[in-house]
DNA sequence: GCGCGGCTCTATAACGTTATACAGGCGATG
DNA sequence: CATCGCCTGTATAACGTTATAGAGCCGCGC
């Protein structure tokens, strides 16, 4: 099939450990040999055999992206980044969709893909604390995003809580009294919605608001669809909402989308607020006011983090690392001129 | 390091041949060693080495699926099913980003990662008919989407010109007599723009209806920002449209931005249709009326067909597979009943 | 003149798997 | 009873790479 080494080294006339030597520079060899070998390299149009290279080194050059949904904007956005990022320092990255599925988020901590992967960077969603601490996979792990904390992992996210807070008091700012949120999971075990609920109620009572829970919409998902239909029924409440902030943009978006609907007027009548700065926010009518995360910082951490665990540098630093986050104001709650 | 074939055989009391005999079926077992090298395995917890059987196969297990954009919601929804797909078939598929760069396309038909996958699905959007002719990798290939005919490949695709053509037979239907198209690249490399132009243009042709240079906007790539300048230009004619069509959704999606911006009804005043039905334009303000092609029909022939000739399977049937697709009318251009 | 260290390079043993060639046993067939 | 073929199982040679041990050579210092 393709041509090794050897094939190299006969052409060159010297042997195979010189070749290697020269191809991945792992001892110095001697300027002429070098440049012989190189020549019949180019001549012949070598390429490492990874499966080999791997197989000899004990790693796969594989590192795996686990998301709950591809299908998401905010996560395209990241994985886009992070393949990037990672074929520069010379990884493969492979996406694996959870689904936000608690048993593949297991399997997956488990090490069901130990054998596929050198390390995995996971956005967890069904699991917690818990769950991670009990893995004994010792495949390097990298969490982002949802709140797992307390775990001797690294762990890149940004801080949720003041997150959310920041866009309710933007809403707070503008005059709003009656601030709904879409995409609480009350019984559930997803983490982030926990903790941008908490962000919500702290800032409620940081302005002196009651804290109504007939305005906290609980969602199954957070896709569009979910993000409509709560706003639905957060407009047949007998007082309903001024202002609504979704647990992400997708569900922001639904909620515009339920508003056009019913012939609510945005802002005047409802103000809209999301999280993730997701390019949809800054062309749906009207633009979405959003939290916008540093993708481009999350992504690129990640990888750099999992890629040091896995040569085993030294990672200097603490293990979670807070992203920083902005708030930007868009249509939907008004442009600060009007 | 983890748990290998020979741990196995040693345990169970037999030889490695066997134990592999065992995992993968290659050649019968008795009945009672079987169960004792089974025990063994379950015992153990072992799982076989990749990168050692990809070496001795000759296979990666991996596959590639090379789009122009990972930030396309079109290509995410594509990437999710066939990762999924790909999967259920016991293979791994990595994304790559050619950023429709043609360098980067023409790198991966020349085999730049033939060391690393086993077989490529590649949407071209830089190269052509010759570019495909004149490789010389033996890799397996896919085409889909553009259109790249006549090459000895299999080539999943919707019928371009027939698709374009539904969608303005569908805007003369509703009485419109000024459809601009957004998205031609007259000089440029984009297969399926001309196609698509070409099925404007015959579509108009056979309405009766006049061909106007002028309604033909040329846009640099594809995305909402670029279908937003393209409308913001037709608008400033003397004589603007009263329908457009769009390259793809994402480039109507920025029309009916631009569209909002000035002010103008949609569809009372300008009619709008996009292609590909991503969720987005079932939430936008008004909904996209689109041309649907099917996405699972061409993700799951496009894997099927690769694996299979990666397999050295027979593959029935001609080389090009054209997917059916179908026209969703939404707000954009009016619902049947108003 | 001898020994020692440094510099190049070579030979070779792994890494874990699978395919091939082969060996032994046992029943059926002539 | 010899022969053939089938069924199980084994031993072993690859696949292409990298790391380790060591061989040869040269110059330097004693």
């Amino acid at each position: 099939m393709g041509v090794s080494l050897k094939d190299i080294a006969e052409r060159a006339g010297v042997s195979l450990a010189t070749v290697s030597n020269v191809v991945n520079g792992y001892r110095p060899v001697g300027e002429r040999t070098r440049q012989r070998v190189q020549q019949a390299v180019d001549e012949l149009g070598y390429s490492p055999n990874l499966s080999a290279r791997h197989l000899r080194r004990g790693r796969t050059g594989l590192i795996a992206l686990a998301i709950p949904e591809l299908n998401n904007p905010y996560f395209a956005e990241l994985a886009e980044i992070a393949i990037t990022e990672a074929a520069g320092l010379g990884y493969t990255l492979v996406m694996e969709n959870t689904a936000a599925d608690r048993g593949a988020e297991l399997a997956l901590l488990g090490g069901s893909r130990r054998n596929t992967i050198d390390g995995l960077i996971l956005s967890p969603v069904r699991i917690g604390r818990q769950e991670v601490l009990s893995r004994t996979a010792d495949t390097p792990l990298v969490l982002i995003g949802e709140g797992v904390y307390d775990v001797p992992h690294d762990h890149i996210a940004i801080d949720n809580v003041a997150a959310s807070h920041a866009a309710i008091q933007h809403l707070v700012a503008i005059g709003r009294h009656r601030i709904a949120f879409i995409g609480a999971t009350p019984g559930g075990d997803r983490q982030s919605a926990h903790l941008r609920v908490r962000g919500y109620r702290e800032a409620l009572a940081a302005a002196g608001l009651p804290y109504r829970s007939r305005l906290v919409a609980r969602t199954d998902a957070f896709g569009r669809l979910d993000g409509k239909r709560a706003m639905r029924d957060l407009l047949a409440l007998g007082d309903p909402p001024d202002a609504v902030f979704g647990y992400n943009d997708l569900v922001a978006i639904g909620a515009l989308r339920a508003l056009a609907e019913a012939g609510h007027r945005v802002p005047e009548d409802v103000a809209v607020v999301g999280i993730d700065d997701i390019e949809e926010g800054r062309f749906s009518t009207p633009t979405l006011t959003t939290i916008a995360p540093d993708k481009g910082e999350i992504a690129r951490l990640a990888v750099r983090r999992l890629i040091a665990r896995i040569e085993g540098a030294e990672v200097a630093g603490p293990l979670t690392v807070q992203t920083p986050f902005r708030l930007i104001r868009r249509e939907s709650t008004g442009t600060p001129g009007g």
